[in-house]
DNA sequence: ACGCTATATGTAATCGATTACAATTGCAAT
DNA sequence: ATTGCAATTGTAATCGATTACATATAGCGT
C-alpha cells in the first residue's frame, strides 16, 4: 500500500475528497476555510504522511523563508550567544537560519554574494562591520533589495538598520570606574584598527579620560585584535615600559585574559600592580582568576532584538525608511581585576601580601 | 532600460541567442558546451545581471544545496569551532548550511521534524544525542531518507554514522597522569547524566582507574552538567566532604574552571590542596589561572570530517552501509592545574612554595 | 558518396506548490 | 421572488529553472 514517492499536495487532495487549492489554504490560511473541510484536509495530510515541498512553495510564492546570517568568525564564543538570541526569535517565526562564516568563505566574496539574492533569503543579518558595502546592495538601484540590518558592528559610512550595544556609555563607566578608584594612568589595549568597535570603544574611552582630566598618553595605548594572543603581547609590552600606566580597560574580555595570564606567567599581580577591565563579559569573565571586572553587553538580546527587526522589515515589505539605529544598555560589572593603584613606591612601603 | 523584475535565464537566453537549454548547461555544466557558446553565455549572464534561482532549480532538480545542522545550544562556545569546521568544509563544496538550535526549538519537535525531509536538506548533522531517533528516520521505511550523521555526540543504540573524539582515551591519559603523579584518591565531576559523552567518560574513568588499582569511591564521583555553575557547586561538595579526594577530573573545562573559582573564593589553592583535570581545552583554559591542564579535542577537525561523511553520503546517494564511527585521536595538555598531592599532613612537613 | 557516431543545441515537459479568477452556495435585504 | 453580498471551493495559470528527448551538424571510415 506505501507509496513509492513522497506525497504531493493532490494525493492530500484526493483522499480528503477536495481540490490542491483547498488543501494548500486549508494547510496555510486555516480560518479561510470552513472548519469542517479543514478538519478532512488535516486528517488527509496526517494520513498520507504529506510534507510539503519548500521547494515548489518557495518557487510560486516568491519567499524563502530563510534569514541568511553573516557571521565574522563562528569560532568566536562572543558571536554565539547572539546567534541564539537570532535562532530563538527567528524559529519562533518559522524562519530558518542560513548561517554563513564570512572569514572562512571570505576568499570568494562571490560565494557570500550569492546568499544576498531574494531567491535565497528574505533578509540578511550582517554581524560583520567589514563586509564591503557594494555586496549588500545588489544591482544597485534596481531590483528587488533584499532587507539588511546589521547587530554589533555596523557601516560606519552607511544607513543601514542596526542594533548595538552602548559602546560608548561602556567605555565611560570603565573609564569612571577606574578614575575613581584613584587612577590617573589609563590605558587601552585596541582591537583590530579596521574594527568599528575597536575604534568606537577606542574615541569613547579618550573621550571620557579627557572629560575627566586625565592624562591622554599615546604610548599607553596599545595594538591588538581581540584574541587571547593579542593581550599576551600587550602584556610584554607593558612590562618593557618605563612609565607604566596603572590600569588598562581592553577592547574586549579575551584581551583582558591574556593579559591577566601573561602578567601572571611574569609574577606580576593583577590588581595590585595593574587593574584590568574587559568588555563584553563572556560567561568565563566572572569565574577567571582573579574575576573579571568588565562590561556587561545584553548579547542574547542583541540577537532577538536584531531579529525582531528583521522580521517587522520582511513583513512591511520594507525596512523601516528611517534607517533606525538601535542602542542597547550595558552595565560595568565590578570584579576583581580593578582595585586602587598601588601607592608610590618612593613614599612609605606597606608591603601589600597578596592571597 | 533597466528592467523592473530580475532578469530570469531566458533574458539571458535571449541575449546570448541560445536557447534556454544552453544558458543552463553552460553555467552548470560547463564543458557540456562549446567553447564559444560557453563565453557568449557567461557574457550574457554578466551583462544582464542574471542571478540563479534557487528555488526553481531546487524544485526541478530535486536538491536543496542545503544541511541541515542540529546543535543542542547554540549559546554554548563548545559548538561554535565544530560549526566553523563544518562551516569550512560545507561552504568549500557550495552547500549552505540550516541551522537549528535544538534547545530553543526543543518546545516543537515538529519545528525540528521538518527540517529532516528531503525537500529541505540533502542532508543533516546532528551535534546532539539526545534527540528522539524516530525524528531522525522519517516516515519509517518508506520514502527517500535525508542521510543523517552524528558528530561529537551520539545514540547509543543507533548505528548512524559518525565522527567523535577518543573520549575514553581522554579520561584513561588524564587519569593516568594523575596517577604518575602520586595520586591515590581520585575523583569525577559528572556531566548530564542523560548525555553520552558524560557517560562515556564516567565509564572510561572508573575503567582506568580500576585498571590501575586505584580506589574507586562512589562519594568521589559527583554529578553536574556541563556548566560553570556545577563546578561551583561540585567545588561545595568536595569542601563539605570529610574524605577528601586530592583530584578530580571533570567532564568539561567549564566545569573545571567553575570548581577551581570557587575553590580560589575559598580560599583553596589549585594545585596545591586539590589537581583539577578539564575536558576539550576551550581558548581560555591555556589563559586560565591556574593554566588548565585537560584533553585537547580536534573540535575543528570533528567538523570538517563529519561534514566532509555527509558530502560523501550525499553524494553516493546513500550513506556508506557499515555505519562507519570515525574516532579522533586526542591529547592530554598537562599544564598547571595538576601537581603532586601535598604530603599528608600527619607526616613530615616541607612546605611547598607556589609560583 | 553513404551511413554512422559524436557533439552541440533546441523544444517542451516537468518539478509541486500557490493563487488569480471563476463558480457555486447560502442567506439577508428589498 | 429577486438581487446582492459574503463565504467557500474549484480550475487552471504560474513561479523559473532543469533535463529527457529530438534534431542538426560535423567528422570519419569504407
Amino acid at each position: 500500500m506505501k507509496q513509492k514517492s513522497a506525497p504531493k499536495i493532490i494525493d492530500v487532495a484526493r483522499v480528503a475528497g477536495v481540490s490542491t487549492a483547498t488543501v494548500s489554504r486549508a494547510l496555510s490560511k486555516p480560518e479561510s476555510v470552513a472548519k469542517s473541510t479543514r478538519e478532512a484536509v488535516l486528517a488527509a495530510a496526517a494520513a498520507t504522511g504529506y510534507r510539503i515541498n519548500v521547494a515548489a512553495r518557495n518557487l510560486r510564492s516568491r519567499r524563502t523563508g530563510a534569514v541568511v546570517v553573516l557571521v565574522p568568525n563562528l569560532g568566536n564564543p562572543f558571536f554565539s550567544q547572539i546567534l541564539a538570541g537570532i535562532e530563538a526569535t527567528l524559529s519562533s517565526k518559522g524562519l530558518s537560519i542560513l548561517m554563513v562564516d564570512t572569514m572562512q568563505s571570505g576568499t570568494r566574496l562571490d560565494f557570500i554574494r550569492e546568499y544576498v539574492h531574494p531567491s535565497r533569503a528574505d533578509g540578511v543579518i550582517v554581524l560583520d562591520g567589514s563586509l564591503p558595502q557594494d555586496l549588500l546592495r545588489p544591482g544597485g538601484e534596481n531590483g528587488k533589495q533584499v532587507p539588511v540590518v546589521f547587530a554589533c558592528e555596523w557601516h560606519p559610512h552607511e544607513d543601514f538598520p542596526s542594533v548595538r550595544a552602548d559602546n560608548g556609555q561602556g567605555a565611560r563607566l570603565a573609564i569612571e570606574h577606574l578614575a575613581a578608584l584613584g587612577h590617573e594612568k589609563i590605558g587601552y589595549v585596541n582591537g583590530p584598527e579596521a574594527n568599528v568597535l575597536s575604534q568606537f570603544r577606542l574615541n569613547a574611552t579618550k573621550k571620557a579620560l579627557a572629560d575627566l582630566g586625565k592624562t591622554v598618553n599615546e604610548h599607553w595605548f596599545l595594538k591588538g585584535d581581540f584574541t587571547l594572543q593579542s593581550g599576551v603581547l600587550a602584556a610584554r609590552k607593558w612590562l618593557d615600559m618605563t612609565d607604566r600606566p596603572t590600569a588598562l580597560l581592553c577592547a574586549n574580555d579575551e584581551t583582558a585574559i591574556g593579559l591577566i595570564s601573561e602578567l601572571h606567567q611574569c609574577g606580576v599581580h593583577v590588581p595590585d600592580e595593574l587593574s584590568v577591565v574587559g568588555f563584553d563579559d563572556v560567561d568565563i569573565a566572572q569565574h577567571y582568576i582573579p574575576a573579571l571586572t568588565t562590561v556587561w553587553q545584553p548579547r542574547f538580546e542583541l540577537g532577538t532584538t536584531v531579529a525582531q527587526m528583521l522580521v517587522d522589515g520582511i513583513s512591511q515589505g520594507d525596512l523601516n525608511p528611517d534607517a533606525p539605529v538601535m542602542t542597547l544598555p550595558v552595565k560595568l560589572k565590578v570584579r576583581k581585576s580593578t582595585a586602587a593603584p598601588k601607592p608610590v613606591a618612593s613614599k612609605t612601603t606597606a608591603a601589600t601580601t597578596a592571597a
